[in-house]
DNA sequence: GTCTATAGCAGGATAGAC
DNA sequence: GTCTATCCTGCTATAGAC
């Protein structure tokens, strides 16, 4: 299964480009011989190894797309800590580190957040082995880590809300970066991103922050 | 330029089915001839009409698209008050109510969410009218209202950031319905959108929420 | 396992009748 | 303005040589 990383086998030269291809253009802008041009194989090649286009789509998910959901999710557990060190911070920064920085390069994050946004439009095939695979275990995960931090009488419901609130945070700055750059005159440098995991961070904690004085809070 | 609402001519039956593909599969996946048929139509009228496919698409976003953000914002200026009746909450509240009641449908609203979505995935030159003519006037409108309520300190470039956090999640919570109703286990019916609505103002405001007694924040 | 060649079809676009 | 008919490009998929 596993090869020499300077002699990729063909069928993996043709994940790694598919999924490239894919996140950047979405499943129907791609074809098959952009795949096996970039990957420098024959038109045929997707078809032998893995039987038809969306084969090697769903593919991409199971294999590539799960394995840096993995890393991600590594990440987050050194960032989080474990047993008695965390705090509420430290899982919601642990969050934002994983996601915006961490072990992947800046295009691998892209790469990631523009695949799962597109199936969370969209859902395919590959949704269900996102969905049960990395979304479900990952937020019962964060869930578990969360809970102690939060008021009691927080429901079940309004704690996956919150989750989703700060995973939104995490997505939308990863994948709306042309916006994101456009209005604040930044450009995605590491910098910015240390800029925008501590607004994540103070964000999910605080939220807007205190109002101004003359204008107390509820 | 307007017509009866009965008799709606070949053009605008166009737009109006093209919007919905576009929406739903995304610009790729649509062909013009699923259009004309949606439309019942010949498939010469595309061309007719609009010159060719990607005409198409850039007009359904400078009339419908652009129209809907009228109506959305118009909302928002209604909810959000106007002048010395505004306070923080009211604006949070305006614009998630905006994005998620409203006067436009369920349907239109979630159309209208994806199509601006893929549009910050992966720009197109649609983008350059959303961006200028609904983004940047919004965002900058939002601004003028929250200051006043915000910590004097706070700068342009954290301002716009906590906006777009506001914003993350009325978007996340539009288009992610798939992962959002499978996790909660509800559907999207109006009862679920106003506890999505209060979780969004709340979250907004104060984030995750004190810590738990014992556990005492920063 | 990788190649060439090609079948077979769907796509966007257009010409020209009405 | 709307239609039919058609062009031609580009696609996925496969057959078969090597």
């Amino acid at each position: 299964m596993e090869r020499n990383e300077e002699t990729p086998s063909t069928r993996e030269r043709l994940l790694r480009e598919a999924e490239i291809l894919f996140a950047r253009k979405g499943y129907h802008a791609v074809s098959v011989r952009e795949i096996t041009d970039a990957a420098g194989c024959n038109l045929a090649s997707v078809n032998y190894h893995f039987g038809n286009k969306e084969s090697l789509y769903i593919e991409v998910f199971r294999s590539l797309w799960m394995e840096r959901a993995a890393v991600i999710r590594k990440r987050f557990e050194e960032k989080a800590g474990s047993g008695g060190m965390e705090s509420m911070e430290s899982v919601v920064r642990g969050l934002a580190e994983a996601f915006l920085e961490g072990p992947l390069t800046d295009e691998e994050r892209l790469l990631h957040a523009q695949l799962v946004i597109r199936e969370m439009i969209q859902p395919t095939k590959a949704f269900q082995v996102v969905f049960t695979m990395a979304m479900k275990p990952f937020l019962e995960n964060i869930a578990t880590r969360l809970r102690p931090f939060l008021a009691p009488g927080m429901s079940d419901e309004e704690l996956i809300l919150n989750i989703f609130s700060v995973f939104s945070m995490v997505l939308y700055f990863n994948f709306a970066r042309t916006a994101v750059s456009r209005l604040t005159d930044k450009p995605y440098d590491p910098d910015f991103i240390r800029t925008l995991i501590s607004h994540i961070v103070r964000f999910s904690l605080h939220g807007l922050g205190p109002e101004k004085p003359g204008d107390p809070g509820p």
